[in-house]
DNA sequence: CGTTGATTTGACCCTAATCAACTTAGGTGG
DNA sequence: CCACCTAAGTTGATTAGGGTCAAATCAACG
């Protein structure tokens, strides 16, 4: 046996109730219920790119997330619109009447346990901590896409980008990651249909960031923030500034 | 005793697993819980207009309405954010770490369940049938909250205005009330907060449909949609018509 | 019946969408 | 390892649509 096994699912979340060290994420899963969940459970992997299942498939198996990134989207006429980027700890494979509400696909390679809802359903009518767990990962979820539409409701394009980017910070530093750069997990055209602008918006948006010196981007998919002053002020405030 | 005591908080909900009737909504809760709830919660009434709590106040109870509509919304620097219009037999007071995420106020006169967070968490504890009922309601909020980003990404004012109007007329069935005629709990500034426009811009919207027939309002509260084929083009499309 | 606040309308401005051309990044095969 | 190829991103010119501010109308309430 290695010396690190994999433990089963893993849970990350922001406890709704206990008051704590601000956003302080904890893994909500105790060694025991990872490995009930672990039994019920497969490993599954995905290419970049790869699609999971699409809006409307039965539902069988929702899934969490070992590593790599997630992109939740609906398919519109008019283009697609993004819900979601799910991370490691996170859950996706919501389902309504048996049938998946979004589509998802892999932003990068994914590893993930698959968990069949059947069997799921099963263990969460005998144990009560682990329903527990769920609710509150749930109550996060519905913060996070409560934050979204937060985002959409700004009507400028730069308040949105630095909102997104004040997003992506909090996350990476809740995993623990260094945040001294931004890293985006996709592509500019996923992160325009998360912000509900066009990609030639968003690029707009990011060079005039970039020009007034408030962020800096080494390359695609790196961003420093310069000044955090002028940043917070874009994302606040709806109104340009001085 | 009256024939038809109150029986307790109740919670409507479409199912995420089972496959049914499409929406069909139904109450989770058995009368057994119902009482359950009943011997923790309290019942209150609020003036219409009155705040029922504020962002950031801490978060010792949950509400489940009996009777009225609710506004639950968040204070932004330019005005106010509306996150949801919620209705009889749903639930609100969501916390992070102990504080509520948002301000909610009575939107008509209500009358609700209040429910102490100690003691709803020490029942949820012991009865996995509740929580599994609290986490089918959290699905359908968090399928509600996704439906609202995706509003908010359609980039016409009218395409928004008719997406939230066929929300309304959803719920409306999902009540078991008639629908020929479609009613707005709120005034137009809370729908133009929930659909991010101005209240002027809303005005135009509804101007614009009226105008071209596919809608007419009896009044500021009442709006009956007389071209449905029309009105579903609006609805889905984000370009406009000839 | 008047007062107050909400809603509608108008004139103008400004931002993001559009469409298209151009550039860059990243992956492929030689 | 480099040249090529394709998809992705950026930029420019233009336009449509919503924001803004102000005035006028309407509704609700005392």
């Amino acid at each position: 046996m290695p010396a690190t096994p994999i433990a089963g699912p893993a849970i990350y979340a922001v406890d709704p109730w206990v008051r704590g060290i601000p956003k302080a994420r904890h893994q909500l899963l105790s060694d025991d219920e990872r490995a009930l969940l672990a039994k019920i459970s497969s490993i599954v992997r995905f290419k970049k790119g790869e699609t999971i299942y699409q809006e409307g498939d039965a539902a069988e198996a929702a899934f969490n997330i070992i590593s790599g990134v997630v992109t939740a989207y609906r398919r519109l006429a008019d283009g697609d619109h993004v819900s979601s980027f799910v991370y490691q700890g996170d859950i996706f494979g919501l389902s309504e009447q048996g049938c998946y509400t979004n589509s998802a696909k892999a932003a990068t390679a994914v590893v993930a346990y698959k968990i069949p809802l059947s069997a799921l359903r099963r263990i969460l009518e005998q144990h009560a901590d682990l329903d527990i767990d769920l609710i509150i990962k749930l109550c996060e979820g519905l913060r996070e896409a409560q934050h979204h539409a937060l985002l959409l409701a700004r009507k400028h394009a730069a308040t949105r980008l630095a909102m997104f980017l004040e997003l992506l910070e909090r996350l990476q530093i809740a995993r623990g990651e260094p945040a001294a750069e931004i890293h985006l997990p996709v592509g500019r055209s996923s992160i325009a249909a998360y912000l509900g602008l066009t990609p030639a918006s968003l690029s707009r948006a990011l060079r005039t960031l970039t020009s007034r010196k408030i962020i800096s981007s080494r390359d695609l998919r790196h961003i420093r923030i310069l000044d955090r002053a002028a940043f917070q002020k874009v994302a606040d405030t709806n109104g340009a500034g001085p």
